[in-house]
DNA sequence: CCTAGAATTGGAATGATTCCAGATATCAAG
DNA sequence: CTTGATATCTGGAATCATTCCAATTCTAGG
């Protein structure tokens, strides 16, 4: 994990009102060294390579953390399990459902603004998902 | 369920290979009755007011079976029991974080379109999902 | 350095969903 | 209309991601 990566970790927890811990920093470092979209379970096991303690209990709790932070977002498909994604830029996912790898799928710029802008007005939105799944040829 | 619902049903049992069985039928009638999204749960205690002795896995099968058929659409929102919806025009979802319900959004005729245009060649799609969360002034 | 409050831990509890094996019902063919 | 092959239904047990809990340990501000 970078300097900087440490510092926006550092500054969201704060910013949050939360404490910056060790097992907090394993997490965050796992997640941005591999941007695979990893489940829980993939999570765990992978700090607990850097960090032999961490209980399961412990990253359901960091996870959830940096989701209110805003640090990662989680995705959910259909009923998998949920999966985690440090990609902070907007993108939609696409879930291949033979091999049930999630790809971040870039969105246009205005694209989100249109998106909004079919919603009568009375619905105020917090947040948009868009998701496809299908085959990737590869 | 209208002569013409109760014939979508079969003709989509039918083409699917599937019997039409009396849980069937009362499942289906339930959720055309009542267009509101509602969870297994929810689907399971309304049908039991018609038929008594219908068992919970048997809806979980019916459900099932009509996603199969693409007589329903399954509506997952984050980690909450799944929804069915029997509404087949596309459309997107908005769920309400303060009441936990969900709305049909309309889409625009080129929605879909447009926006499976902006995934990559590689990535070929057989569903989106566009889902909003946030809340709805009354 | 102290301490209040937060975070971590392991294990138990929850709850939606799936699985199972035996009983029953559908429907195509005769 | 009857029959038989096969799908479906049923209740209960099993699964599994996630949440909860109470006891212990740690963080950071003063």
């Amino acid at each position: 994990m970078g300097k900087h990566d440490h510092e926006s970790l550092t500054e969201a927890l704060r910013r949050a009102g939360q404490k910056l811990t060790p097992q907090r920093e394993a997490v965050y470092s796992v997640l941005l060294d591999k941007r695979d979209h990893p489940t829980v379970d993939e999570v765990f096991h992978r700090t607990r390579e850097r960090m032999p303690g961490v209980s399961l209990a412990t990253v359901y709790n960091c996870l959830e953390t940096f989701v209110g932070c805003g640090l990662v977002r989680q995705v959910n498909h259909e009923r998998e399990p949920t999966r985690y994604c440090p990609n902070l830029a907007p993108h939609a996912h696409f879930r291949d459902q033979e091999t049930g790898r999630v790809y971040d799928i870039d969105l246009p710029p205005r694209m989100l603004e249109t998106l909004r802008r079919i919603l009568p007005e009375e619905f105020q939105t917090e947040a948009v998902e868009i998701s496809f799944h299908g085959k990737r040829r590869r």
